[in-house]
DNA sequence: ATCGTTTATCGTAGATTTGCGATTGATTTT
DNA sequence: AAAATCAATCGCAAATCTACGATAAACGAT
């Protein structure tokens, strides 16, 4: 595209937009029912579980961490990541606000 | 990319994957705001709200519409469009499921 | 100190998405 | 019937995403 437009629009829709592009892969959204089965979260277990490549993976952990869905610390040579409910109930709440004067009525 | 993996992944996964995807644009959440805003739906009305040609506007409700999230029938010489709530809450549950067993606490 | 393990990052190729103008087809309006 | 309006689609350019192998960086074990 020539130019970029998204900076055109609303605080309230980029959030949206942003939280729902970082589920918007198959692979990111295994890699959360991944963090939200296991206790422990170590990037190679999901590694093991999924069909990509290691800097595939690791790559979907960065975007999953820079949108704020999982956090990660570093252990030792291992790096650990679990799921960010925070961000979630965020979410779920900026959503219902964002509909909350809805017509559910259907015109067509 | 060589070689395209989404289906490697389950249907769960790829449900929800598909969903959010669709909401995974300012455009697209603007577009479906403005449809929980008004009674009467028609393009060219979206068209005026967005900073958008009306080129990309069909492309974004013609995304919107073939996940499911919005209906769209001919009125005319306009076209109607409504948000589609059903899919809406088949996601919420959809959701609510994938995360049903999930580990709240955090490990890191 | 060297070796093996683990994970992040870089570079790159190919696919997909985003955006627009132009065009088309269909319906209103005049 | 001609002109104007509305919206979908086509074709194209640019941006972004997805995926991988190679490499690097950081740590633990030997």
């Amino acid at each position: 595209m020539a130019v970029n437009k998204k900076s055109e629009f609303g605080e309230s829709e980029k959030i949206i937009a942003d939280f729902a592009k970082a589920l918007g892969h198959p692979a990111r959204v295994a890699i959360l029912k991944e963090l939200a089965r296991r206790k422990t979260c170590v990037c190679g277990e999901i590694v093991e579980v999924l069909p990509l490549a290691q800097s595939t993976v690791s790559q979907h952990l960065k975007e999953l961490s820079t949108a704020g869905l999982i956090s990660g610390t570093v252990d030792g040579a291992k790096s650990c990541y679990c799921i960010n409910w925070e961000t979630f109930s965020q979410f779920e709440e900026t959503f219902r606000v964002f509909f909350e004067h809805a017509n559910i009525q259907r015109c067509c």
